[in-house]
DNA sequence: AGCACGCCGACT
DNA sequence: GTCGGCGTGCTC
């Protein structure tokens, strides 16, 4: 039989077939060792076929004795090579546990201690002075126990002595390494508000994708729950996905609790034995629930009944780097294939989402209260020239002073987020909150201190920098930005007495700390949390009445066409953070721009009224979703050679624009951040009408791949998340 | 990705 | 004369 196999080589020369023979049968799907010129090399089969004509040489052997890549996914495989251009070893790498690949993490062996004969007969045989033998014994009659565990506890000696008198047996275990076993909570059963028992009807009615638009705090992880509970009762099975830092020890004991071991999680926080050992769980049918993030959707599972994405609008689910997939889009392909339920879930659905929802191409399902009728924390909008006006230069308004106050006598607790989203230095009147912004994009500029410019991510125009504010005249512009270190240096300024926690990038570095910092927090210990996006996400504490968000406007500068989206997004998520118990919340919110929609609708918890703003402004300025962005980034070591590649890929891009109106905006410029690590980057911008996707998106795909030679790399991104 | 082939500069 | 620089091309 020939086979057709993917070597493991991340490089697009070899990544296409090469035919091997072999006498053996090998399932498709399995992993093998190939010779692969002078060396050996591990592959993928990916086909099978009587006849070839190229020579051949024999397969050496297989990897595994079972085929590591199911069926469903092989076929996910060619689809997002076909789709999405990515290499078929990119994804194939995705299909399985690097832990297989490497040959590195095997199933890990323990020596396992049980009694091998009664214990009162191996007592009574014992002499009187062997106590600690007597002690393993007594340990034993409750249970066996891994042999190290024992040596620890009562000495090797002594265990050692009672398996050679054979008292004790030894056997070699698999040791499954399931984090967070020990979290076992009762199971409850899912009671669903009357209100969530019409979302759950109106989600099995439909044949389309449901879209999930439910209030935070509305109850939807209960809806996701039921949904996945039925799938397993029809012996089908789930995958759950989540932003990836929202995956906490309590969303994982709630489901846990719920389904037991039928969950295996799947994490990058995990180490590759954990990853492997829930992998195998999930191939081998033992468990029928894949939770996890974004890559989580390539789970080896069969037979897949209902397949959820929470959070829907997070950007988690787009990855950065090669293999760059949308998770929503391996998603609908799993669910196509399977026949299995898609469900969308979000306060605050992405523009992309929703336009598809309005459009009719989804099923649009509402949640509009939050579960026992609690109300939505009521949300002062604080305008910080005012309070500079008023003498007042702290980084609190006076609201938020008192307001923390109070809640800090109240004996509650209160989180400040801090807007850090943002590296670039975009340009602020401290008056007037004026913010210069493009003349053709409406994205706001970016100052270049190299050549004290103005400059556009996008589209590259260039501005002079601006020594006097244009609407205001006020000399003050300024690119200010606060910590976290100084704001919790402030509150303890400020209340001596009440513990600060501080959760940002910064202070999580060992693997448990976050959850050590929110731990804190949910049991009392630390009164005020003050922390970046990490906070924001999913968290659920009782006692959190205030909400304080400084620089609001912050990551409306953000060089890009999202920064409004991101906004409001983000906005809506941390006001939901307050009042989710019985006492109700409180939200303050400052920025030096009180009047721009995004405050407007966020305070009024009008998504519909945003969503139909911010779409019209991304209509008349041409950007997603009424356009798809996709840019070449043209990377060298050799600035020339870097210059010469956006160059021509910026000629080709050209060409294809004149033979076809539905590319109708090119750009070309140096990259944002202009060299990263040694390398000179550039790109080429190109916006691509909605109708003409398929068919152009693959000609600039082909443009870009006759560029990356000779020293010269090209990465194509389609809607970028950042463009630096 | 590796590895060999191959065609021009400075060395025992 | 040769050793070795890394540009180019191939691997079933």
């Amino acid at each position: 039989m020939i086979y057709e196999v993917i070597v493991d080589i991340s490089n697009g020369e070899v990544d296409r077939v090469f035919d091997y023979s072999s006498e053996n049968v090998y399932p498709v799907g399995s992993r093998v060792k190939v010779p692969f010129g002078k060396t050996f090399t591990e592959g993928f089969i990916i086909g099978e076929k009587e006849t070839t004509l190229v020579k051949t040489k024999d397969i050496v052997r297989a990897e595994d004795d079972f085929a590591a890549v199911k069926p469903e996914l092989l076929e996910l495989v060619k689809f997002l090579k076909r789709t999405q251009n990515l290499r078929l070893i990119d994804s194939l790498r995705l299909c399985v546990p690097s832990g297989l690949r490497g040959n590195a993490v095997k199933t890990l062996k323990k020596n396992f201690l049980t009694l091998a004969v009664a214990a009162e007969d191996a007592k009574s045989s014992l002499k009187a002075n062997s106590v600690r033998q007597g002690e393993v014994i007594d340990r034993l009659t409750a249970g066996g126990e891994y042999e190290s565990v024992l040596n620890k506890e009562y000495g090797a000696s002594a265990v050692k002595s009672l398996i050679e008198k054979g008292f004790v047996k030894r056997e070699q275990v698999a040791l499954r390494r399931t984090p967070y076993s020990g979290l076992v909570a009762e199971k409850k059963e899912i009671k669903l508000t009357p209100d969530q028992q019409r979302a759950y009807e109106e989600i099995n009615n439909t044949d389309k994708t449901a879209l999930l638009h439910g209030v935070t705090g509305s109850g939807k992880t209960e809806i996701y729950m039921r949904l996945i509970s039925d799938a397993i009762e029809k012996g089908r099975t789930a995958i759950m996905l989540v932003p990836e830092i929202s995956l906490t020890p309590q969303m994982l004991m709630l489901f846990r609790s719920r389904f037991g071991d039928t969950v295996a999680l799947l994490h990058s926080g995990m180490s590759d034995g954990e990853r492997y050992d829930e992998w195998l769980r999930l191939h081998r049918g033992e468990a029928k629930v894949a939770l996890g993030a974004r890559s989580a959707i390539f789970a080896p599972l069969e037979n897949v009944g209902v397949i959820i994405i929470d959070e829907e609008h997070d950007n988690s689910y787009v990855s950065e780097s090669n293999p760059r997939f949308f998770t929503h889009d391996v998603a609908a392909f799993r669910a196509s294939y399977n026949d299995a339920k898609l469900v969308l879930g979000s306060a605050t659905p992405s523009l992309n989402t929703y336009k598809k929802a309005l459009d009719g191409e989804y099923e649009l399902i509402q949640l509009k209260n939050r579960v026992h009728d609690n109300a939505l924390p009521d949300m002062d909008i604080i305008d910080m020239r005012r309070e500079i006006r008023a003498g007042n230069n702290g980084m609190f308004s006076r609201l938020l002073l008192s307001e923390l106050d109070g809640c800090m006598k109240r004996n509650e607790q209160a989180m400040i987020f801090i807007n850090r989203r943002g590296y670039s230095s975009f340009l602020r009147c401290k008056a007037c909150g004026y913010v210069p912004k493009c003349t053709d994009c409406e994205v706001s500029l970016t100052y270049h201190r190299e050549d004290d410019r103005l400059k556009c991510h996008y589209c590259g125009k260039q501005f002079y920098n601006l020594d006097s504010c244009p609407i205001c005249g006020n000399k003050h512009l300024t690119q200010g930005r606060i910590g976290t270190e100084t704001v919790v240096e402030e509150l303890q300024r400020l209340f001596p007495d009440v513990e600060v926690g501080r959760l940002d990038n910064d202070t999580v570095t060992a693997k448990d700390s976050a959850a050590k910092i929110l731990g804190d927090f949910r049991n009392g210990k630390t009164r005020i949390l003050v922390g970046t996006q990490m906070i924001v996400k999913g968290h659920d504490f009782k006692d959190v009445t205030l909400v304080g968000v400084l620089d609001a406007d912050l990551s409306l500068y953000y060089a890009d066409y999202r920064s409004n989206e991101t906004t409001f997004q983000l906005i809506t998520q941390v006001a939901g953070r307050a009042g989710r118990d019985a006492l109700p919340g409180k939200v303050v919110i400052q920025t030096y721009n009180p009047n721009h929609y995004v405050f407007r609708f966020a305070r009024a918890y009008d998504y519909e009224g945003f969503y139909e703003k911010e779409a019209s402004v991304r209509e008349a300025t041409r950007f997603p979703p009424y356009s798809k962005i996709v840019r070449i980034l043209v990377k060298s070591e050799d600035e020339e050679k870097a210059l010469k590649g956006a160059r021509e890929c910026y000629n080709a891009v050209r060409e294809i624009k004149t033979a076809d109106k539905s590319l109708f905006r090119v750009q070309a410029m140096k990259a944002p951040v202009g060299r990263i690590s040694n390398e000179y980057r550039f790109q080429v911008v190109c916006w691509v009408e909605c109708e003409g996707e398929e068919k152009i998106i693959p000609l600039i795909y082909k443009e870009a791949e006759a560029v990356n030679k000779r020293g010269v790399v090209t990465f194509l991104e389609v809607n970028p998340t950042s463009m630096r």
